[in-house]
DNA sequence: TAACTGTTATATTTATTATATAACAGTGCA
DNA sequence: TGCACTGTTATATAATAAATATAACAGTTA
């Protein structure tokens, strides 16, 4: 297990922190039945609060990635991942067409931006 | 011209009209002499404040997109765009990360947005 | 001049993020 | 059976960002 807080991330801990769980899932170094971190454990290590820790276990609940029971500690969930709604995929559509866009006035080809995700990945 | 609001855009408002600007500006929609919406005209027929237009406007005057005279409306830049800095190529990096957690986060994958930025190249 | 323009100033509201403390209840192990 | 762990709930506080509300000032233009 690596989780990490990235000071030049501008995105709040816990989504961060959500995010490397789902980023590890997704590349199969976590898999249904694997254990994370109690929130008093993680917390402490990382040096933040319990709470902000929970928010990001709510947040991976509430999307199927882990299952939480009291007593127990969070585990990669069996089941299947909640079904992407049409306003989500087109909220992250409209980010990605402005972002190749900004991208092309600064210089950076859309190449790029494929080798700067696959980068992103390793 | 044509700014709006994507209630489904997670970003706040005055970064989704200043990448709207840069968006037609990188299409050619709108070229350097360009006169933009007044800031209360806009934030008039938006529903939205006068300052949060503004905020936008200000964020594209320091970008070099626009430029900003007491008294005259907003005009696209004649100036050439700054090279590309070092901190602007981060600040695509970043936005790049977030944008790919976040659709992580929504069960989009890596793979997805690749495809996605190809099928705009189309 | 009059009606527009960007600009500055101040203050308030709202929501989000993160922290701090404390207690409660379920789980599992010695 | 205890006891130390677990998630859970509750409350409250602080810091920050985003957006609003109002008002006034100064430059531009018809």
């Amino acid at each position: 297990m690596l989780l990490s807080i990235n000071e030049n991330d501008s995105r709040p801990i816990y989504q961060q922190l959500a995010g490397q769980v789902r980023e590890q899932v997704s590349k199969g170094a976590l898999t249904p039945g694997d254990i994370l971190p109690s929130v008093r454990e993680l917390s402490d290590s990382l040096g933040v609060n319990m709470h902000t820790v929970r928010r990001a276990y709510l947040l991976l609940r509430d999307q199927g990635i882990i299952d939480l029971r009291p007593g127990r500690k969070a585990r990669i969930s069996r089941r299947k991942p909640a079904p992407l709604t049409h306003d989500a995929m087109t909220g992250i559509q409209v980010r990605l067409e402005e972002l190749v866009t900004d991208a092309l006035l600064l210089g950076i080809s859309p190449e790029d931006l494929v080798n700067m995700i696959k980068r992103q990945l390793k």
